[in-house]
DNA sequence: TCCGAATATTTCCATTTGGAATTATTCCAT
DNA sequence: ATGGAATAATTCCAAATGGAAATATTCGGA
């Protein structure tokens, strides 16, 4: 029966790299008074201006469920204004307060230099492919759910 | 103050490929009865023979309070055998049953499915270096804790 | 107009998670 | 030999997670 190395197989070297990439940002992220989910919260907003809870969810990759209840977080600690739409009484539109931008704004040079201290020894080459790479193989996810399990059988 | 896209950042786009991933694969490995951690067990230990906790936490990236909650599971599903190692009462060997041999064997050739499918499109260059490239951030990742935070300052 | 389907968000809850404290054993310097 | 540090594993517990059900509102066709 042929062996299978599991650290040359594609899956795990993503999924271990979530928790490392994680524990290594969370201090410095605490230390801003934030966790990683508020993190990519303020980061969307920040370049997108005010989005529903839908949009926010797609440019954070977080489910509808936990981003209500990070928003609602959120907002009790002046990070995030949320009101009703006033053409939609269903939806709801997500901005951050001023405090919000400025922790968005403290955060940002601490992630590039946290990237670059992740990818010290890449080249610039090596550091755009791998962006490209990645940014790729997410592209693929979408939609895998259907495909692949039929071709398995 | 210079905007930051969130999906050109490194480690976002490694944290999101992770859900996205198990989410994938959890189907399947559901249908053979195991989920995501154990087939990390399963794989490591298939390869390696008997471990000891630390070294199967270190060939699964686990956490130790993690895996030994988790070995024990696996104990009682008849998938594993833990016994104390007669030279060293404090430490524990871990290995497959046949059980748990045979469940690795059939999940195998789905991994390496899984793996085609998500890389999809990609030449057979291009998932070598990717696989390189996530191979040298991990490492990278080893001892950031006490360089990069200092360096900020 | 009215009702069932669709949409947006929220809430519920069972499960998972991992850091920290705990227990047990071994190692080592005196 | 012996006591304190180191090592291996386990257990505890508070927090986070996300699928599924619930709620509220809007839309579209008969």
């Amino acid at each position: 029966m042929d062996a299978l190395k599991l650290d040359e197989l594609l899956p795990y070297l993503v999924n271990r790299l979530g928790p490392k990439v994680e524990a290594g940002f969370a201090g410095p992220l605490r230390a801003n008074g934030i966790t990683l989910p508020m993190w990519r919260v303020l980061a969307v907003l920040r370049v997108s201006g005010p989005l529903g809870l839908n949009d926010l969810g797609a440019g954070t990759s977080l489910p509808l469920s936990t981003l209500s209840r990070l928003v609602g977080d959120m907002v009790a600690r002046g990070l995030l204004s949320r009101v009703r739409k006033p053409d939609d009484a269903r939806a709801v539109e997500v901005d951050l307060t001023a405090r919000g931008r400025a922790v968005a704004d403290a955060v940002t040079p601490l992630a590039r230099h946290y990237e670059a201290t992740m990818a010290r020894g890449f080249s610039d080459a090596e550091l755009a492919e791998l962006r490209r790479l990645l940014g790729r193989l997410y592209a693929n996810m979408d939609g895998i759910e259907t495909s692949w399990r039929a071709a398995a059988e």
